[in-house]
DNA sequence: TCTAACCGATAAATCGATTTTTCGTTCTTG
DNA sequence: CAAGAACGAAAAATCGATTTATCGGTTAGA
């Protein structure tokens, strides 16, 4: 039933109000709950509703309402577990509330992001989840302050002076991962992270450091940014390693403030036939599902996701209902998972690839 | 300039035509290229355009056109490299031809996707590409079949005798991986997948089985199929493990059909102790960034993205455009990156943890 | 000279809903 | 019993564009 002919134009509201012998208002009202209206007539507008299979136009619904049923998301990327299960999540909570969802990559550049913000504020969204490629100071957030649009930042910020923000409690984790690291009798560790990100960046670095220090005075702290791609990490990285080696003064663990940098430190391990953890230690930022698969299981920091992004939804649609407070930072607490990358530095450097477990 | 007062309303055709002295008619037809305008009028009309800081609405400008200009896609996930980069690339290519992409997760559920389907009907997109869940057989695309929407099916397909199919050349792929291994010496391989997506899992085991047998009729491959979810295959593992372990004849090599098996592969690796390439050699269908960080790194089948990506949208625009020619099956070749975790089943079974490199 | 074609532009219809206004009944109530 | 409140539904306005029909004014051709 309900089965029309296909390819054909689909029935509008004056079709279902023809077959029911009402008028097009009636049949709105009906479909959005409204009370007033003679029994007999609702009965009709359904019956017709059902034979026609209609289903209202969400286009021009929204066209004549002032805000759109709409939330537009901007992430940095898509190829991450963690921006991919953002963005998942966020469909799923707009899905809820009878909004749709469109996302787009600003692909780490903040050209894109205001780019992609604008043609956003075109379709005249109800509100926007940006997750900034660098911070909340970028021009992104400028231009949605510029045009008065509601929104929310999440991940790479802190906290911003027009919109709520949500965001993973970086610095509590890191100074868990500092103290687990400490405890284990670390005292010499290398901290590897991307410039760009700098909101994030300092406060996972800070987290990390003063916890460290005030456990272990003496804890050296060697620190290795990149400012704004991957690849010169890399470069850098190994130039660290050289000299440390050739000065016989390496860092027992390394602590990577965010994903790619973990990958890359893994391979720079590989390039110089160092395992985890009896050559040295490692800790990442970010969990992925391949962390606990490889051997050895790399240990890292599990970002909540799901609390970001209900987080996230929840103030955002309390700015859209009209919400006048003022902007709130929130964090998260992260989880810490401790896996077998990490041990003791009693192998000491050098320690070549004997055994292992 | 043309900055605005912010929170206030837009400035619509009619103001811009009011502005320029003219009717919104004539706005309409500058912004649309149309040459029959007087230039006096078309200069004064962006002048106006430049001033209020005018941008087409696309809600409204969609309303009055038949096909829409929209993009739907639907992705079985977002969390996975491939996907995510699949949509990325989509997402470009929607934008270079003034289209929005709107991106739905089915998670997995064939349910949901055809939920998700009905709601991009409802807006009326001029096209969408879909990555089923199973297969290009499933309630999906019957209700694109059914509607008269205009789509391609990507990822696990083989053919359809209504849509258009883009995919990667599995069987080639895993012809292709069949030779690397029995090459190598292996004449007991397992081969590992998820029977739900069928589409593809019956080529690729296909394409592997008579490879491996026309090199070497005396191939022993052992399948091990969980049908739906990714968790049973871990205890369908074990148990085949077990098994062999217990008969002294397991497998010298795992071929794993999809991501998640060779994950789950891994794992059940180290929970037994194996080390790749000695114990056991690994490929994976589907390549990720980790695996040429991790050591071993992880041979694997890289699917081409871009490809599929820009011939989907490329074959869908054409459909959209009116296109009424039979539907075609597109096969894009994939490139198969044996490393370290392949190797000669020298070493024989059980041979321990000793040496590796 | 009169009509036909042509030009450029405007008025009006249209897309498919929602929302406000108007209007005819029926029900109260003084 | 008449005035007014209450009710339910239809008519009309609206959202912001695009597209079609129309119109006045030239110019060309018969």
């Amino acid at each position: 039933m309900a089965q029309q002919e296909a390819k054909q134009r689909r029935p509008s509201i004056h079709d279902v109000a023809s077959h029911a012998g009402v008028s097009a208002a009636t049949v709105s009202k009906v479909l959005a709950g409204v009370t007033t209206v003679r029994p007999e007539n609702a009965r009709r507008v359904f019956d017709a509703v059902e034979r026609l299979g209609y289903r209202v136009d969400p286009l021009a619904s929204d066209m004549r309402r002032a805000k759109r049923r709409i939330i537009g998301a901007i992430m940095p990327e898509f190829e991450s577990e963690f921006f991919g299960s953002m963005v998942t999540e966020l469909e799923g909570l707009a899905e809820q509330r009878g909004y749709t969802l469109v996302a787009a990559s600003s692909r780490e550049s903040e050209t894109r992001e205001k780019e992609i913000l604008a043609r956003m504020h075109d379709w005249r969204v109800a509100g926007v989840v940006l997750a900034p490629v660098r911070n909340e100071h970028g021009p992104a957030a400028a231009f949605m302050k510029a045009n008065g649009m509601t929104g929310v930042l999440i991940d790479r910020v802190l906290s911003d002076d027009a919109f709520d923000t949500v965001s993973a409690d970086s610095a509590a984790a890191s100074a868990e991962v500092a103290r687990a690291l400490v405890g284990q009798g670390h005292r010499h560790v290398l901290v590897v992270g991307l410039g760009q990100q700098a909101a994030t960046v300092r406060a996972r670095l800070e987290g990390f450091r003063s916890a460290a220090l005030q456990l272990a005075p003496d804890t050296r702290i060697d620190v290795v940014l990149s400012e704004s791609e991957v690849e010169p990490l890399r470069t850098l990285l190994r130039d660290y390693f050289s000299k440390r080696e050739a000065g016989d003064d390496r860092p027992t663990a390394v602590y990577s403030l965010f994903l790619k940098g973990t990958l890359v430190a893994l391979s720079e391990f590989r390039r110089r036939g160092w395992h985890c953890p009896n050559d040295i230690s490692l800790v990442g930022f970010d969990d992925a599902e391949w962390m606990q698969a490889t051997w050895p299981a790399i240990a890292a920091v599990v970002q909540p996701v799901r609390e970001i992004a209900g987080n996230a939804m929840e103030v955002l649609f309390r700015r859209i209902e009209g919400d006048g407070g003022p902007p709130r930072a929130r964090l998260e607490p992260c989880k810490v998972l401790m896996r077998e990358s990490v041990g003791s530095p009693g192998s000491g450097p050098h320690s070549g690839g004997g055994d292992r477990q």
